[in-house]
DNA sequence: CTGAAAGCGCTTACAG
DNA sequence: CTGAAAGCGCTTACAG
């Protein structure tokens, strides 16, 4: 098998770094795709055409054009020979949008945090339910970019797009690429994100719910000096914690903002604990875990001293030391209501721009007590 | 716009599910891709022609061909003045296989093991610095399964591939699907797999290590009635762990096999303890979680009664309770092994069939203990 | 229902 | 280096 050529079609821009790249510059491939390689053609020996069709059913190649095309105006008999012809020859449809089952690509920020890859669990299946397939985009810090997935997705064969946390829960930056996408026509569907200049449809673990609930078990354990310790404060679960938390007559000093991680979470917490308070409510159960270690830092314990909740209930937080008092998402019901309203748009429902609140569980376990006065 | 009916191209099997689907029928799609909708294309106004970008540079539709085509024998003035012309025009080269960049597929199994996320993490930041983007396949229970994904790469864009424990580690059941790809040509790497007769790369922990780490730590603790705790009996990475604990001169009645979980986990140490163990050590973390469930639902404690020591150190295992003694398999390295054979071998470098071995290391924490008789 | 034939969009020797 | 013209593979009125 002969390797092709590694230029754009032009020729004129170079030398590709790689088969089957497009050329940065004229934004062309090169004349023989790679990817004909692997699927098993012989790119050497010339495809089956309509006329070899036609000669070998024996009719003309206006009626296999017709079969092909699904044309009407063709006898039952004649259809079945022709497409009996197609198959035994291998004839191959060209379709340029590469024929496909309505693929989804679901978009996750990085899967360190377990949370994320308890979404994707969840979507693939339900979605295989469906008898559809789901391929996942995970950006991350030092990957891949949302924008650059979702410029990705305009060249590749993807029906629908479900997006878990992603830049439209980013109240900076502009959202373009999902404007231009939305305005396409790309049935989308976003999970803990909201962006009112998106007329999408936005399902979302209620935060002002997950604060109130986690305020109020720290409350009735008699804390009042209770920190809130949250990601960076530009995306909009980590805002709407806050006011909540405000809400409820909390002060605004209580409040730190740092990043979603174990390491935030410590420095959130070193600052809390500084500032003489008895409880956190974390954004995350990641950086509830790095408060947990702020505390035994300093010689502090938990729940004894201090009060830790953590948000998401992500796998494995039973088996935390100590086992972690959280409010829990329920992935499940987002999922499933996300899948429903990305298949109906798909299915070609009008699009009913709305945001969907879901209710969070307290799932109280050994990170939080009564107060104690240090 | 107008929304295309949504039957396939014959129109003879009945109305699909959804727009963009194929007919199971026939294998056909609909006349207008629902894809074209989002690309922003009107699918109602024709599209650009080659003689309508001629007419408007003022030359003929044969040098616009061979613009278009990067044939020689073209002035670079004209040759400018027609890319000028196909780009105001917005003239669209009809690729069959669809203009991509070089997208690469990563199989993983389920995202529930905080471990594959790692992989999955670890391989985007690889992949994204050389430029390269990257799309998630999840199988999983329930979900799409390993074998219909690859199917559907034969249908998508896709130029490499790297599969994470995958069917290739499945030493019951054929690996077709592989086969072929490979066979095609597809550029595809392995890692935590092995089948001998793929002939492809194959990037591995070392089960045996892992195993002589483990047990060399916990008889050094004492213990002498150590048990192995494995997942299905069928892929490689238990039954190599298997036989290196045999040859460790430790009994086939110490080796229990059930699932990769925490329910898994559990049930093995069961089995263990009910047989006398002090030690168990585990096929993945997950299952050390489950085991150490186990040993304290009996009112024993970890490790003062019994020791653990899980393998993976996924992300989290410091903050578990105890913080568990695991075998950390060395992520990074395994994935940019296996980044760099991919490329090489999407740049068209001969297949080098092999099997690399990675030293593991042991992460000593607070799971295991000196032997206490019970 | 079917085919001969005209047509469409693109490519490619061939002539200059 | 460029265009007129023949050709290719497919589609589509039109005639029967």
């Amino acid at each position: 098998m002969e390797v092709p050529a590694t230029t754009c079609r032009t020729g004129a821009h170079g030398t590709l770094p790689f088969i089957a790249t497009i050329c940065k510059v004229c934004k062309t491939g090169r004349n023989i795709p790679h990817s004909a390689r692997w699927r098993g053609e012989d790119v050497l020996t010339p495809r089956v055409k309509l006329a070899d069709v036609a000669k070998v059913v024996g009719v003309s190649t206006a009626t296999v054009s017709r079969v092909v095309n699904g044309k009407p105006g063709v006898a039952e008999a004649t259809r079945t020979a022709v497409l009996a012809g197609l198959e035994t020859l291998g004839y191959r449809i060209d379709d340029p949008q590469g024929t496909h089952e309505g693929l989804i690509a679901v978009m996750v920020p990085e899967l360190g945090n377990p949370t994320f890859g308890s979404f994707a669990n969840e979507l693939v299946i339900q979605l295989a339910a469906a008898d559809r397939r789901m391929v996942l985009c995970t950006s991350g810090p030092g990957g891949t970019s949302e924008d650059q997935y979702l410029d990705l997705l305009a060249g590749v064969a993807v029906d629908g797009l479900i997006s878990v946390s992603g830049t439209a829960a980013d109240t900076l930056g502009t959202n373009d690429h999902y404007q231009r996408l939305l305005a396409g026509g790309m049935p989308t569907v976003f999970i803990n994100a909201y962006d009112a200049t998106i007329p999408g449809a936005f399902f979302n673990t209620s935060d002002a719910e997950a604060i109130s609930q986690s305020v109020g078990h720290l409350r009735r354990y008699g804390h009042t000096r209770i920190g809130l310790a949250l990601g960076q404060q530009r995306y909009l679960p980590a805002q709407r914690k806050a006011e909540a938390f405000l809400a409820l007559g909390l002060p605004a000093e209580s409040i730190v903002s740092t990043i979603f991680s174990i390491e935030g979470g410590q420095a959130a917490a070193s600052r809390l604990l500084d500032a003489g308070h008895t409880a956190i409510v974390c954004g995350s159960d990641v950086m509830a875990l790095g408060a947990i270690r702020e505390v035994r830092s300093r010689g502090l314990e938990v729940p004894d001293d201090i009060s830790i909740v953590g948000y998401d209930d992500s796998a494995l937080m039973p088996f935390t030391s100590p086992a972690l008092t959280t409010v829990r998402q329920p992935i499940a019901a987002l999922c499933q209501a996300a899948v429903e309203a990305l298949l109906s748009a798909m299915a070609g429902a009008p699009a009913d721009p709305a945001e969907i609140l879901f209710h969070p569980d307290l799932i109280i376990r050994r990170s939080t007590g009564p107060v104690h006065d240090r």
